[in-house]
DNA sequence: TCCTATTACTTCGTGCCATAACTATTAGTG
DNA sequence: CACTAATAGTTATGGCACGAAGTAATAGGA
């Protein structure tokens, strides 16, 4: 038998090519529209949705290479480049060579990029409200999200 | 009480601004992970992932409208225009003004946009295979990322 | 009919994302 | 010690994504 959301056609066969079969299409879906609903709630802060992920990076632990960021958030070091300086020029943190390993840059929070976290904090109650999900189904979306992302990046 | 998997501090308290909570992260980097499986996949048949999924809704459907397109895969015209260039420089679909009215372009496939199909028809199988996720597993997420879709778009 | 509003698409600017090629520094080995 | 390999980050290129502004065509109302 077939789940009641899947596209079957006439004949009984389902079409595994239908746009709405596609797990790769609604994981993309999901998660812009999921991130388009942090954009008026980040613009304030001057944030992008990447940018606020490094920003919680950091508040975790500070300072951190750029290296740690990428492992933490998944970002190639190229991705990352661009961003920090952008986040440097907004003020948020610093990016100074390590003085142990020259190779190493720390991203270091300044006074401004603490600061920001007391803004932030009311993000993802506002964001939860605003999806209108329980806990519960939310807890359950992101064990499975993690399932898949440990099934990808399995033999990465 | 809460979920397995969430990050709770020593003090009891969920950090609601820890990484690993948020739900949003976990989509992107679920996106960007399970998008990537795709790469070696697609990259034979000259297409990216965005345009994949064209490709996709094409073959359901074809002639359609830029708008038309935009509204099947949630994307905005803009996004749609120059991949569609793309997609016509590659030879696969035609674009042209409809004839009933001029402010419409007809996105039409070519014989080689009809002809791919044949060799998309795979792509849905290895990937599935590469992810190693049971059918239960795949149609339970993507039954979850549709309600996450429908609730982030609910006020769209 | 004319004039305005709407609609469909395009263009522009900014930012994200990945691969590949490059520079600089450090580590490891003979 | 010198030479090579490995590591950290940057830059370049191509493509995706969105908002805003613009153009052309159509629809609707006075």
């Amino acid at each position: 038998m077939t789940t009641m959301d899947e596209h079957v056609e006439m004949s009984g066969a389902p079409n595994l090519l239908a746009l709405e079969n596609q797990v790769c299409f609604a994981l993309a879906v999901a998660s812009r529209s999921v991130l388009s609903l942090y954009r008026p709630v980040l613009d304030p802060l001057g944030l992008t949705h990447p940018q606020y992920l490094v920003m919680l990076a950091l508040w975790e632990q500070d300072p951190r290479s750029v290296k740690d960021l990428g492992l933490a958030l998944q970002l190639e070091p190229a991705t990352l480049s661009p961003l920090l300086k952008r986040l440097e020029a907004a003020g948020l943190v610093r990016r100074e060579r390590s003085s142990v390993d020259e190779r190493v840059l720390d991203i270091t929070l300044t006074q401004a990029g603490r600061q920001l976290r007391a803004r932030a904090e009311a993000i993802p109650a506002t964001i939860v409200s605003e999806l209108g999900m329980s806990s519960d189904e939310l807890d359950d979306l992101r064990s499975t999200l993690h399932a898949v992302i440990a099934a990808a990046t399995r033999r990465n």
